[in-house]
DNA sequence: AGGTTAATCAAACGTTCGTTTTATAATTTT
DNA sequence: AAAATTATAAAACGAACGTTTGATTAACCT
């Protein structure tokens, strides 16, 4: 019955890229197997041979990805010990820059932690799924600690660290939905930009 | 070979809200006509006498319910014509409480204008979503007008007006994800540290 | 009181989806 | 070259979903 030359080339991570890209267009839910066989030139089954546990396996592997990305440039910035001022600013630029280097990775971080919590009727994934979540509390508190340490030496001036950091967060999630590499700005314009506005905002 | 007591209360804004709470919950793809009808007490064949056009029209009148809230707040501010920095104060404050106020329906401008595209497929809701988008892009532009304002006007610094208003409202629309209402602060309170976050980013 | 309209349920329909199974082709190893 | 392994397609499956239809009850209006 079935047969096909056969490209046998497509590797675990162009699927990856493949889903995130699909996810951001439609939504996990409102994704297909389909959809994102087609975007690498595979039919739905074969996806299982790549991915044995499916659909959400394939979420949990973008997730992580994106996390993983901006997480191993905070490690760097953080490596390098200096004032919070300049270390802020090195944490929004690798944010914002990360976001907009891959910025399906970063929709999909933003979109489809709901996704995640909706996931847990199925009592199968739920430890990767907690993995993922911890990690990202991790992320948020490291920019927490960078303002609070800019308060407490007198380099920020006195402010919510929790709204101010959500406020931040905000607004570099929100990049993902407005971003297009064909727009006025690159990556790293907009970060500039981010870090001008937010470290005017903590002017003494 | 059926019946039932029959409530013969139901309204259209109440079926409205369960869809808004079940799209939080589950995203627009992820819910179903089942989990709305279950929270108002009706069976999902009885949804199509309140929303004849079903699913996606269900999905327009949230968002147009969000963005009517806030625009009609909007209104008020412009009426009383003053000094942009105390424009801006009172537009962050009508947003923010907004979100707050109801944050279902926040949360379904914030995820679902994705579907909103999506839904693109299909000819017949064109007309009512992109008298949606306009209206939405008009809510956006009024930010933009009023820094802009306080620019010339001296008020402000000179900035980047349209990332500025995207960080703007990157930071107002994630609110609608981490904000609980039993959470440490009102939504007066948030809007307090937004408009100080942002005022003092502004300051010259 | 009688008739009309509005609101609801139960059931059925056709479709689509995630997943599993089985066969086949390509590649690698021996 | 033969055998084993890997990657893929095709087909089938059962479940779930949005929607439609027809019957039934409740409310309203002469």
């Amino acid at each position: 019955m079935p047969r096909k030359p056969a490209n046998q080339t497509v590797q675990r991570e162009d699927i990856l890229l493949a889903a995130a890209q699909i996810f951001q267009e439609r939504g996990y839910e409102g994704a297909t197997m389909a959809h994102i066989a087609r975007k690498v030139k595979l039919t739905a089954g074969s996806l299982y041979h790549h991915f044995p546990a499916g659909k959400p396996d394939l979420l949990l592997a973008v997730l992580n990805a994106g996390l993983d990305a901006v997480m191993t440039q905070f490690d760097q910035v953080q490596a390098a010990t200096i004032n919070p001022t300049e270390q802020l600013r090195q944490m929004i630029t690798a944010h914002v820059v990360s976001v907009t280097h891959n910025v399906s990775v970063g929709a999909a971080m933003v979109f489809e932690i709901r996704t995640l919590f909706a996931l847990g009727e199925h009592e199968a994934h739920l430890e990767a799924r907690d993995a993922f979540l911890r990690r990202r509390d991790e992320f948020e508190q490291r920019y927490r600690d960078v303002i609070q340490q800019g308060i407490a030496c007198g380099e920020f001036r006195s402010v919510d660290v929790n709204i101010f950091t959500k406020a931040l967060l905000g607004a570099h999630n929100w990049i993902s939905v407005w971003y297009h590499s064909s727009g006025r700005l690159s990556g790293h314009e907009i970060a500039e930009r981010m870090v001008d506005t937010f470290l005017a905002s903590l002017r003494c």
